[in-house]
DNA sequence: CCTTCGCTGCGAACAGTGTTCGTTGACGAA
DNA sequence: TTCGTCAACGAACACTGTTCGCAGCGAAGG
């Protein structure tokens, strides 16, 4: 019996500290950083719990199946959304937008775990609270801001998991910056539609540059807006 | 040896046709199917090569591997999508982004293999070509239209799979009628935010009923029309 | 003090996944 | 007749999420 039994590894454990304890925060906290380095496929509970030096079993303890890891890692990012502010609601709006977005990109493709869930949680509260205050204030109608914190969520949410996986079409090939990748694809891209018959497609054919112009952020930018202004439009005066 | 060999099988099938021949669309069909009746995540390349008494390996000769299956899967889809129309270019978009959600609620949660993916092909040419002369001639300008389709087609993506997903959660639980589950938990939900603090939440405790009003259909709606108003702001005048 | 209970921890196994390897057999060309 | 090509595919590999059942511990009960 060379090996150790569990309960001298613990105690190992205990006075030189080689591996972190088990525990929720603790396993949400290694599945986190394998999301930002990897992804979310990456997250495997035997990945997991290797890092406990362990096996998958240990985890089920702590949750009923991987899908109760991976929501508390959202909830856990979710987090990192500050309660919004702004001047007017416009501001509010499209500043709390835009920190939403890059707090999905900073965690590469979280932005996926949120689809299909109803956020729940003190935190979310208070940011539902700050912006349905905002918006009213606004002049904006109840039912209308209603509607749109939940058209507007769902929008960053695709944009933020759209964002993430066009990244990856440009640098699972070689070894190249993605960026340029990027450029060369839209290039031959352009090309391919300026060669369309322009008898057939003149509107496509006539409009290439405005059509393969902007990078994700010009466009998600240009989407907030479009948004806000849709809203202003519903505001009766 | 019990076992009949490759030959003698295709034989029987030749005069019998007992299975269906391998093709790439026979294959494309067979998954469709299978996405159509359990979803997405129920396409396995033993599943659908059962369909033809074969196991996985037989799907290589013409799929490189499962994302190219379902990637075809996702064009035959999107063939169904009809070259939009309409009276004027309201019109022409509400209706396109309309049909193409029904298109993909018509087929589960296909809506989901449509993110981080370009669609090409011709037919999606003749959508694009439509939707940007229409947009041309109603005087919207082409940055404009040419980012507002980019922007419309992740939204009605986007509410295709959160509307799939949401259905899904009223379901799972037990055999009673999704629906019912569903109004279930949104008048829970009202309760709760009715039992918050007014003093801290007074915009959400007095606006409770515009909050869960509406199902997944109003929402888009609104969507919708928020979005093209959104547009319509930016058509100088 | 001894026993029993419940709980965290976990090794082993199960049923399933996508993909690859190497062989088979049929068919057209030489 | 012989050769080369290629669709077809059985078997296996490395992996997945999850379950079972068994240790070992601390607290509770007698």
């Amino acid at each position: 019996m060379a090996r150790t039994s569990p309960s001298e590894r613990r105690a190992v454990v205990a006075t030189r500290r080689r591996r972190p304890t088990l525990g929720v925060e603790a396993i949400v906290e290694v599945a986190l950083r394998l999301v930002d380095t990897e992804g979310v496929e990456a997250v495997t509970m035997r990945r997991v719990a290797a890092e406990f030096d362990t096996g998958p079993a240990s985890l089920y303890a702590y949750f009923p199946h991987k899908e109760a890891l991976l929501s508390a890692v959202l909830t856990r990012v979710l987090e990192e959304i500050p309660v919004p502010r702004g001047d007017d609601w416009q501001d509010l709006l499209r500043r709390h937008m835009h920190t939403t977005r890059d707090v999905f990109a900073r965690h590469r493709d979280v932005a996926r775990l949120s689809f299909g869930t109803v956020p729940t949680g003190e935190h979310f509260v208070d940011i539902a609270e700050a912006l349905l205050a905002g918006l009213l204030a606004g002049g904006v109608p109840a039912q209308v801001a209603a509607w749109a914190m939940d058209v507007g969520a769902l929008y960053v949410a695709a944009d933020a998991f759209e964002g993430y996986l066009q990244g990856q079409m440009f640098d699972d090939g070689s070894g190249r910056p993605p960026e340029e990748v990027g450029m060369e694809f839209y290039a031959g891209f352009a090309d391919a539609m300026r060669a369309l018959p322009p008898s057939r497609y003149p509107a496509i054919t006539g409009h290439v540059d405005e059509l393969v112009s902007g990078d994700g952020d010009d466009r998600f930018g240009f989407g907030v807006d479009m948004f806000i202004a849709g809203i202003a439009a519903q505001i009766p005066r």
